[in-house]
RNA sequence: GCGGUAAUAACUCAGUGGUAGAGCGUCAGCUUCCCAAGCUGAAAGUCGCGGGUUCGAAUCCCGUUUACCGCUCCA
């Protein structure tokens, strides 16, 4: 395990070192769980898109994508439950160190009066038996009215504060009440906070004629709230997807472990409609899909595992994780969900609008239900380095990092070096490279000993480095250096291209996909 | 959010009250016909930030920010 946080360390700082992920406003002492990407870091995460939305909208004739905004009508995270579901006043105990809601700590307060009010009671009738009359007896009984209107006078000031949002006064209550925590069975309370998932902001020029909006927490509503207009003017018939890659944003309590859980983030998602009643198949479906769409990168097929969910949230019937095995344990990379009809439900009854797909070959009208395929960028992201990273141990004792890195992804496809810097070799590689950058991502370096640079390149995962020779000047070849193997082949300079395209292109990895 | 630990050059770290250092990397040059070779030279640090103690603080104290670990929370 130390080992593992070692590794993770050093992937940290490689990131940092190599221009992939850096701390955000460093400068100004940073900002927490936020991070920017660097110049190999864009590139990266660029390829991971394009392998997503080609392998999701370009392989699926009937999955199209989109690009909603952030801003949304505030009503839309009313209708998905965003609003009311993730606003929890919360209070920690300082001396057992746990936290609970503050809400729960009252209830459960006004169910110990009941308690008392009901232990009155079974007391009572016994000693009365069958005489007994329990209308009277809490109408007249001391003990009981007294604990009865201490009752209520709780759940009155409980209601107030509630409405009220009145965090200091939830806290007063603890207090006044005498609430202890179960654990340490002391009253030190820290104060009562409210955890919001959402960001808000205005919209809006003018202070008093502004509306509070959120930022979203998730592309999903986006894509729902098109459903009607993407489903009319794409004449797209159920079973179809609409994808959508787009930034998100949540308060996390905790944000930890590097770009894996971060305030700012970048979601790849689709929503698959289909008919009621079939959602189980498309779920087994896109399970499938999903996975090949990892494995086929090559990572290791070992490093990958589906994680049911047992608590299922509030608007699924199922779900699975596909987790990735990263330095620090199996986490979730993606998530797929069968989300029935709750969401589109949801915003016909908070919209008004009839949202419904009439089905020619049932001849009806119908809400379908909904596949959703939710995969987080940096997670994503994360899991390639970590899977790529590797220190090798070399002939003759030395180490060398190298990023195996799937070439369809690696942010610089091919380095072009001459062999030393002289002779006309370096005008003949920028001829080269002038050629090859038309179409790849390709980095220029003359500098220091050829094998310096093949390092270099290792630690950026370039996979192919073409070096220029003498002999290239005499018959137009070059000797390309592999990354993974570090073996070296002579090749024309003609055949660089299509032996390159070929493995740097998505077209093989689809093939895997479809078959 | 609580507790613990930490923060010194881009990276990894040494320095524990008295002149801010090393390795690696970077840059310039020399050398070099294929895997971090060698030589010469250079640049680069508000010692996280703010306050305090002291003749004097990277070093001691307080606060704060950020990160890591544990707990807690989590569609």
């Amino acid at each position: 395990m130390a080992q593992q946080e070692d590794v993770f360390k050093k992937l940290v700082a490689h990131c940092k070192e190599y221009g992939f992920v850096f701390p955000s406003s460093e400068i100004y002492d940073g900002l927490g769980a936020v991070y920017d990407y660097g110049q190999n870091g864009v590139e990266l995460k660029n390829n991971i898109k394009k392998y997503w939305w080609d392998a999701m909208v370009k392989l699926n004739d009937n999955v199209v994508g989109i690009d909603s905004s952030i801003f949304m009508h505030p009503t839309i995270w009313k209708a998905s439950g965003h609003v009311d579901a993730f606003n929890d006043p919360l209070i920690d105990n300082k001396d057992s160190k746990k936290r609970y809601r503050a809400d729960v700590l009252i209830e459960e307060q006004l169910a110990k009066y009941d308690d008392k009010v009901e232990k009155e009671i079974t007391k009572a009738k016994k000693k009365f038996g069958d005489t007994f009359d329990e209308n009277k007896f809490r109408e007249t009984n001391p003990n009981v009215l007294r604990e009865q209107s201490k009752r209520d006078a709780l759940l009155t000031r409980f209601a107030k504060a509630l409405n009220d949002n009145n965090l200091e006064e939830l806290r007063q209550i603890i207090l006044d009440e005498g609430i202890v925590c179960p654990i340490s069975g002391t009253t030190n309370w820290t104060e009562v906070r409210q955890f919001n998932l959402m960001f808000t902001t205005e919209m809006g020029s003018t202070a008093d004629g502004a509306m509070k909006i959120y930022l979203r927490p998730e592309t999903a509503q986006g894509i729902f709230v098109n459903f009607l207009n993407v489903q009319k003017t794409g004449r797209m018939k159920v079973p179809f997807g609409i994808a959508q890659i787009g930034k998100a944003f949540r308060n996390e309590i905790v944000a930890r472990q590097f770009i894996f859980r971060m305030r700012e983030f970048e979601q790849m998602e689709m929503q698959f409609f289909v008919r009621p009643g079939e959602e189980m198949q498309w779920f087994d479906y896109w399970k499938s899909f999903r996975l090949k769409w990892h494995k086929a990168l090559g990572m290791g097929d070992e490093n990958y595992q589906f994680h049911d969910h047992d608590k299922l949230a509030h608007y699924a019937n199922a779900a699975t994780d596909i987790e990735f095995r990263m330095p620090f344990g199996f986490k979730e990379v993606e998530g797929i969900h069968s989300r029935t009809d709750f969401d589109l439900s949801q915003h016909a009854k908070y919209s008004g609008k009839k949202i419904e797909y009439f089905d020619p070959e049932l001849n009806k009208s119908y809400t379908p239900y909904v596949i959703e395929t939710s995969i987080g960028v940096d997670r994503m992201f994360l899991s390639i380095l970590a899977g790529a990273y590797k220190e090798e141990e070399l002939e003759g004792g030395e180490t060398r990092v190298v990023l195996r890195l799937p070439a369809v992804l690696a942010p610089v496809k091919l380095a072009v070096l001459p062999l030393i810097k002289k002779d006309g070799l370096p005008e003949k590689a920028r001829e080269v490279m002038n050629t090859m950058k038309l179409e790849f991502n390709c980095q220029y370096d003359e500098k220091d000993s050829i094998g310096k640079r093949y390092r270099r390149q290792d630690a950026i995962g370039t996979p192919f480095c073409v070096t220029i020779d003498h002999q290239t000047l005499q018959d137009n070849t070059v000797t390309v250096r592999y990354r993974d193997t570090m073996e070296q082949e002579r090749v024309s300079i003609d055949a660089l291209h299509t032996m390159i395209s070929k493995q740097v292109t998505g077209a093989e990895l689809f093939n895997k996909l479809l078959q």
